[in-house]
DNA sequence: TCTCCATATGTAGCCGAACTACATGTAGGT
DNA sequence: ACCTACATGTAGTTCGGCTACATATGGAGA
């Protein structure tokens, strides 16, 4: 996966990850391991800025936890983060449909 | 849609136009925003550039011609550009596929 | 014990592709 | 004369994800 081709979706990634259950940053990213097949393996230098700049924007809010000596930010959807993914998921879609058109399926037929 | 979402995605693009008729930068652009149901409208800053950028990788070739006293560069696939553009779509099937899989339906049921 | 790995969070700085804004010129309609 | 569509192109900005690094705990194994 070329690096460049998350620009731009991570938002709805994190924000659907998050949509049922709040989780904390490293548990995201094996969630979007997981929830992926294997070809999500995000750095943690994409995501914990990215979720920092959610909260900052009010779409998740995150709590500190301890969980065996290990500190943990848990992180949940806000009220707005679920509008936002609302948002995402219809922007999703409107976006394969745009690229799904141009790819088709192959070449196109020369008009007669 | 927001601007950065075609980001990594845009040599497709370009390559699938091509695929089976040889057009000029404007041409390419017009054709899709037919194929994309309006939905892509680039504007030529962003295309020019990349069709050049395409060319010095030798994915696409150009040739000057003039039509109607106006100069046009009409760009073709290589072979090269052919092979790149297969990868391209495979490309995307699996990124599509991958971000699917994290958005899914809605939310994730609690593991039991 | 010491080392290594998994767990867990975070920052500083770079990279580069797509965008904005601008510049140039022809053809055709009003 | 003016505006729009056609047609190509460059300079500079933007900014989000990436690389690389820094920090710290707990547990497994040599």
């Amino acid at each position: 996966m070329k690096p460049d081709a998350l620009r731009g979706h991570l938002d709805a990634l994190l924000l659907a990850t998050l949509d049922g259950a709040a989780l904390h940053g490293y548990a995201i990213i094996e969630a979007l391991q997981q929830r992926s097949g294997g070809a999500l393996d995000l750095p943690t230098g994409t995501v914990y800025p990215a979720l920092r700049r959610l909260e900052r924007g009010g779409l998740v809010a995150s709590e500190w936890a301890t969980v065996g000596g290990r500190q943990r930010r848990t992180y949940r959807l806000t009220s707005a983060g679920r509008k936002a993914l609302a948002g995402e998921r219809t922007a999703w879609r409107e976006f394969t449909t745009a690229i799904d058109g141009v790819l088709g399926g192959g070449p196109w037929p020369t008009p007669a």
